[in-house]
DNA sequence: AATGAATGAGATTTCATTCAT
DNA sequence: TATGAATGAAATCTCATTCAT
C-alpha cells in the first residue's frame, strides 16, 4: 500500500481549493487550472470530467450529511427524526452548490460517494417507514419524492433571500404532513 | 409603417419552429440555424441572444398563463382561486421549459412580455391578498415566495415521474395552507 | 459562382506566407497560426491537416514543375528531353521541401494537385518511352522507379553541400543510361 | 569495477527487444516502456534520448557492416571491393532502419559506435583511393558523397518494391563508374 | 435582410519528460 | 536502480459569434 506522493497531494489540494472558489455550475477545468496555478493536464488527470471535480468538492459535505442523517435516525420521535433529516439535507445542499448534482447523479466517480449515497437513501427509507407507521407523514411521500422535493425547495431557496429559507422549508414540512 | 417582408416572417417562423424541438437549457443558436435550414446570421438577426429566442418561444405560453390567471382571479372562492392560479402556473411551466427563465428574468426583450409579467404578478398579489383576508393561506407566503415555490415544485417535478406531479403539487398546496 | 471573401483571401495568404518560412517536416499548425497572427481555428479551417497546408505550399512549385516538364517533352532529342525532366524535378524538389511528400502522397487534397500529378506522371511515362525507343536509357527504369531515384538524389543532396548537387545528379544521369 | 546488476541487464534487454519491433522513425520512449512492460523512467535511465536507443538498436548492425567492410577491403580487385562495400552498406541500412541516422549523426552516444564509424569511414576512404588509382570510379566521388548517395538509394529503395532494390543499386554502381 | 464561411478564444487531449517514492 | 503517476506545455478541436458578400 503505497503512500500518495506528497506533491500529488499538494496539487490535488490546490486544485480543490481553487475550484471551491468557483461557481459549481458550468465549472471549467481550464479556469480551475489557471486559478490553482497548475497545468491543465494535471487537473484533467486528477479529475477527468467536471463532474468528478464537483463530486470531490461535495464529498465532505455529503459525508457530513450522512453523519447528521445517522444522528437524525437515532432520534426516538418519528416526526422529529424526519424533520432533522430534511433540515440537514436542505442546509447542506444550500451550503455546497454541487451536492444536488452529486445526489441525483446516476453514476458516481468514487466508491466512497457511491456507498454514502446508498446508505443515505437507505436511512431516508427507514425514517420514512417509521414516520408512515406513526402516521405523521402522508403515505404518498416516499424517499425519492422527498429527495426531489428537497431539491425543489433548494431551488426555491436559491431564488429567494436567505432569510426566507425557513419559510420555504416550513411549507415543505407542513405539506408532507399526514 | 412598412409591412415586414414575407421572407422575414417566414424565416422567423422556421427558426421558432426549429427551436421548439430543442431543449431550452443550453440552447445553441447554431443548432437552431441548422435545424431551421437558415443561416446562423439570420438567427442572430432575429434573436441576438439565446434568451431572446427562449423568451419568444415562451411568449405564447406566458400569455396563456395570463389568461388562466385572469380566469382564476374571477373565481369567487379565494382558496379555489389561489389553487387554480398555482395549478395553471405549474402546468404551463412544465409544458414550456423556458418559461421559468422568462418569468424570473430581471430584464425582458419584448414589451409585450414585460407587460404580461407585470400584470401576472399583480394578479398574484391580488389573489394572495384575498386569500390572506379569507385566512386560507399562511401570511408569510407572498407572491414572490409563492412564485419561487412553484419554480421549486417545477424543478422537483422534472426530477420525478410525470405521474407524481399531483403529489408534489399537493405538498405545495397543503404546505401553504394557513 | 461567388467571389471568395477578401478577408478570407487575406488570411489564407498570411497563413501560407507564415508557413513558408517554417520547415516543412513536422510542421505544426499552431506555430503557423502564431506566426501568421491568426487564430489557430482559422488555420485548421483553411487546412484541416498539416498535409493540406504542405500541399498548398507546394502547389505553385508543382505547377512550375509541370510547365518545365511540358517544355522538356517538347525537346526533340529524347536524351535531352529526359535530362531536362530530371533536372527540373530535382531542382524544384530541392527548392520546395514539401514537394516530395506531395508527389508521393497517395491521396491529394485539391483536385488541381491531383490532376497536375496525373499529367506529370503521364509525361514522364511518355518521355521514358521515347528514351527507351531511342535506346538512351536502361529498359528497367520506368517512371515510378525514376521518380523514386530522383527522391533519393534529393535526399542525398540535402545531406551534402549545395555545390555537390550536380555531381549527385550526374551519378543518376549516368546510372540510368543504357 | 562492479558487475551490472542482473535485473538491470534484464531490463535493458527487454527494452531493446521491445523497441526492435517499433518503427525507428518517431520512436516514443513511452511506447517502448509499455511494450517492454517496464516503467518509463527505466527506459529514460537506460536511454536518455530516443537517439540513444536508436543507436543502441543499430549498433549490432553497424558492427556487422564494419565486418563486411573489412572483408571488402581485403578483396584484391578495386572495383569488386568498392561494390561489396556499397552493397553491404545498402543492405544493412535497409535491414536496420535506424542505421542511417546513426551513420549521419554528428555526435555518438557510445564510444564503441564512434570508433566503428571512424574506422568505417577510413575504410571507405581507402577503398575509394584504390578505386581512383585503378581508374574504376569517377574522381568527384569521395567517401562522404558516396555515403550520401547510398543513403539516397536507401531512401529510394524504401519507396519502391523490395524486388526493385537491385535495379536502384545498379544505377548507383553504374553512375559512379569512371 | 439573409447568408454561412470565417473567426479565434478557449476547451479538451496528448505526450515527452520529470521526480517522489 | 526502478517505478510510473504526475506534470504542464503544446497540440488539436469545438463552437458562439461576427461580418464580408
Amino acid at each position: 500500500m503505497a503512500e500518495p506522493r506528497s506533491d500529488v497531494v499538494r496539487n490535488r489540494g490546490r486544485i480543490l481549493e481553487a475550484a471551491r472558489s468557483l461557481p459549481r455550475a458550468g465549472l471549467r477545468l481550464n479556469d480551475v487550472a489557471r486559478l490553482a496555478e497548475v497545468g491543465v493536464g494535471t487537473v484533467y488527470r486528477h479529475f477527468p470530467t467536471a463532474h468528478a471535480l464537483v463530486e470531490a468538492l461535495a464529498t465532505d459535505t455529503l459525508l457530513r450529511m450522512l453523519d447528521l442523517t445517522r444522528a437524525a435516525v437515532a432520534d426516538p420521535d418519528p416526526a422529529a427524526s424526519l424533520e432533522r433529516l430534511i433540515r440537514a439535507a436542505l442546509e447542506l445542499q444550500l451550503e455546497e452548490g454541487g451536492l444536488q448534482t452529486v445526489l441525483l447523479a446516476a453514476e458516481d466517480e468514487s466508491p466512497e460517494v457511491h456507498e454514502a449515497k446508498r446508505e443515505l437513501l437507505a436511512r431516508w427509507h427507514a425514517v420514512l417507514e417509521r414516520a408512515h407507521a406513526a402516521g405523521v407523514v402522508r403515505r404518498d411521500i416516499d424517499a425519492e419524492r422527498l429527495q426531489h422535493l428537497v431539491c425543489g425547495v433548494e431551488h426555491a431557496a436559491r431564488l429567494s433571500a436567505a432569510a426566507d429559507r425557513d419559510i420555504l422549508l416550513g411549507v415543505l414540512l407542513r405539506g408532507i404532513r399526514a
